[in-house]
DNA sequence: CAAATTACCGAAAGCGCTTTCGGGAAGAGG
DNA sequence: CCTCTTCCCGAAAGCGCTTTCGGTAATTTG
C-alpha cells in the first residue's frame, strides 16, 4: 500500500505538495495533481484514516450505542430496522458506524469514555431505557448526538407519535363497534410505552369511553411472553374485553396466543390490535392488523439530525415527531352483537 | 479530556513515563505509577486511540461486511443473530466492529480499501453471495478474516452442517411415513442453498427414496414472496407431495401461506420443515417444526478463528463446522393414510 | 569499599497525515 | 525593463501516542 511518504518519493514532489493534490487543494497545478493521482492509483495508495483523524481532528464515525436491554442487541426487529436506515444515510455522507464495546482492553469504561476514545464525530443512542446512567451520561456530554424512540429536552431526538398512534388504534376499534377495549402497556419507564398509555387515556376519554378496572395491565419489557401473561390476566377479568390494544406486536403475538389456548379466536370474540408493524406482523395468523412506525423514515431523520451538528461542529437540540399509519390486516372485526 | 502532555506536566514526569505508568511497564515504580493513574483519574484523561494505532499498529477494531443481498441489511433474522453472538464475543477481547461504507467521502472504494484505510486488524464477511467481487476481494487479500455461512479453502470459515441438517429433516419425515418428499431450496450459488440441496438428494437415496420430477424447486434468495411461488409449483403437480423440506424458515412461512390459500391444512394434509429456526418460528401457526442452525455457536467461533489470527497477526486457514439440531414443533405429522 | 547489578526515568525518533506560511518563478501591468 | 500579482510548491510544525536506548542513582555482591 505504502504511504505519502512512497507517493512523494515516486512522484518527486514534496508529501506537502502530495497531500495538496490528494485533497483538491487548489494551489496545486493540474499536471502535477495528474501525475500524483496517476502514481497513487498504480501503487493503490490509501490514506490512513488514523492519521487523517490525528491530523483534522475528525473521524468520519459514528458511535451507536444500541439497546442492551433484554438481551436482544442487534436483534430486536424494530431498533434493527432503524438501524439499517440510518446506516445507509449517514454512509451515504461517508460516515463509518462503529459499535463499541464497553471494554477497552480488559479496562471497563462507560460508553462516553470510549467513544471519547475513538473520538467520533458524534453518537445515536437506539436504547429506550432512559434509566440508563449511560445513556444519561451521553445525553449530557457534548459531543453531537441524536437519541432514537426517547424525549428529552437537552438534545436532538426523533420518535414517532405514540400518542396520535394509540388515538388511532383506540378510535379504529372504536369505529368496529367496540366499547370495552383494554390495553397491554410496555414498561412505563420506557417513554414510548409511557406516551401509548397515555394516547389510550386520552383516546377514550375523547369518545367518552371509561377504563374499566382491569383493563390496563403493564407487560414489560415488550416481549412475547410477557404479552402472553398479560393477556391471560385481561382473559381472567370477569367482564372481558372485546378488544385489545397491545402496545408492541411482539407482545400482541404472545397476547393471541394466549386467547387461542382458552380456545377464544381472533378476530371473532377478541379483536386485537398491535403496535410497530415488525415484519413477522404480516406473516403470523391472523395477520396482525396494527399501528406502523416508520423506521425508514425515523432512521433517515435522525441521520440527518445528527449529520447537521457534526458538520457545525455544535450540539443542537431539534425534536422531530415521525407520524404513524393505521395497517388494516385481519385480526380485529366488528364487534359481535350477541343476541 | 486532555492529552499525555497534559498529564505529564501535572505529574512533573516526562510523557515516556507517563506513557509505560499507563501500560504497565515494569519499569516504573509503583509510587510514581500510583501518582500518574490518580492524576489520570482527575482530569479524566483517555487516550486518544488514532495516536495509539498509529504508532502500534494495532486498531483494536474488527470490519464487518454485512449481506446486502435483498435488501436486507442488519434486518436478516439469521445472520443477525450471528452478529450479535460475534459482537460479544469480540467485545470481551477489547475489540470494536466498524460497519464500513463504501463511500469515502464521496469517492467510491471497496470494502477491502476501506477496510485497509480504516486499517481494521481483521473482518468478518456475513454475506452469503460467493459471486460477489467484494467478497472475492476480501477473501483474497492478506488480511486476517474469517467469512461466515460459505466455504473456502484460501481462508477461515465457519458455516453449519448443512448436509446432516438436509438429512435430519429427510429422515424425520421419513420417519414419520412420508415418502413424496420434496424440497423448495435456496438459490444454488449460496453455499448453504447448494448443500442442503445435495443433502437432500444424498438422504433420499440413503433411505431409498426417489425424487419424483418437479420436487426440487429453486426459491431464489429465501424470501417469503419466493418460497410461497415455489409452493404453489408444488401445489400444481399431479402428484402433490405429502412432505415438504423447505431450505429457510421464512420461504417455508411463504409455503404454508400458500398451502392455506388452496385451502389445505398443514400438517394433516402436508407437513412442512424448516430450516434456521428465526425467531419468528415459534409463534407462527402451526408453529413451525425446523432445522435450528445455532447462531450463538456460529458467531463465537467465528469471533475465535478471527480473534486467533489477529493476535497471532497472520492470516490462518481453519474450517470449523456447527453441528444443527431439528426442533420438533407442529408443522409436521405422521403420512395419513386414505382409505 | 570498589565493582557490578538493578531500578527508574527521559530524550528522541517515529507512526502517516494536514496545514500554515513563506518563497521562487512566471506572467501581468505600467 | 522594473514592479506587482498570481501560481506553484515545500519546509516545518503539529496531531497524541509508543518504544528504543542510554544514563543516573540506588543496591548488591565479594
Amino acid at each position: 500500500m505504502g504511504t505519502i511518504y512512497d507517493l512523494a518519493k515516486k512522484t518527486g514532489f514534496s508529501i506537502t505538495t502530495v497531500s495538496k493534490a490528494l485533497n483538491n487543494y487548489k494551489d496545486v497545478s493540474e499536471k502535477t495533481r495528474a501525475k500524483i493521482l496517476q502514481a497513487a492509483a498504480e501503487m493503490d495508495y490509501l490514506p490512513n484514516a488514523h492519521a487523517q483523524s490525528l491530523s483534522t481532528k475528525k473521524s468520519w464515525a459514528i458511535g451507536v450505542m444500541f439497546s442492551e436491554a433484554n438481551e436482544v442487541g442487534m436483534k430486536h426487529p424494530f431498533f434493527n430496522g432503524i438501524i439499517e436506515s440510518f446506516r445507509h444515510a449517514t454512509e451515504e455522507q461517508g460516515y463509518d458506524l462503529i459499535f463499541a464495546s464497553r471494554n477497552l482492553r480488559n479496562r471497563d469504561m462507560s460508553y462516553l469514555e470510549h467513544f471519547k476514545h475513538r473520538a467520533v464525530d458524534g453518537i445515536v443512542v437506539i436504547c429506550s431505557d432512559r434509566m440508563d446512567e449511560q445513556v444519561q451520561e451521553l445525553m449530557q456530554s457534548d459531543i453531537p448526538i441524536v437519541v432514537v424512540d426517547m424525549d428529552s429536552a437537552n438534545c436532538s431526538v426523533v420518535y414517532s407519535d405514540n400518542i396520535e398512534g394509540a388515538r388511532l388504534a383506540v378510535n379504529y376499534l372504536h369505529d368496529l363497534g367496540h366499547a370495552r377495549i383494554a390495553h397491554i402497556a410496555g414498561d412505563q419507564t420506557i417513554d414510548a410505552g409511557a406516551a401509548r398509555v397515555k394516547g389510550y387515556e386520552l383516546a377514550m376519554e375523547a369518545i367518552g369511553l371509561s377504563i374499566e378496572p382491569g383493563y390496563l395491565v403493564n407487560a414489560g419489557f415488550f416481549s412475547v411472553r410477557e404479552g402472553k401473561q398479560a393477556m391471560e390476566k385481561l382473559l381472567d377479568l370477569e367482564s372481558r374485553p372485546t378488544a385489545v390494544f397491545v402496545a408492541g406486536d411482539q407482545m400482541a403475538i404472545g397476547a393471541i396466543e394466549a386467547i387461542h389456548e382458552r380456545g377464544l379466536r381472533v378476530p371473532e370474540d377478541i379483536s386485537v390490535i398491535g403496535y410497530d408493524d415488525i415484519e413477522m406482523a404480516q406473516y403470523i395468523t391472523p395477520k396482525l392488523t396494527t399501528i406502523r412506525q416508520d423506521t425508514d423514515e425515523i432512521g433517515e431523520a435522525a441521520a440527518e439530525l445528527l449529520i447537521e451538528q457534526m458538520t457545525a461542529k455544535e450540539r443542537r437540540t431539534e425534536r422531530r415527531v415521525i407520524p404513524v399509519h393505521l395497517i388494516e390486516r385481519a385480526s380485529c372485526a366488528p364487534l359481535q352483537t350477541k343476541n
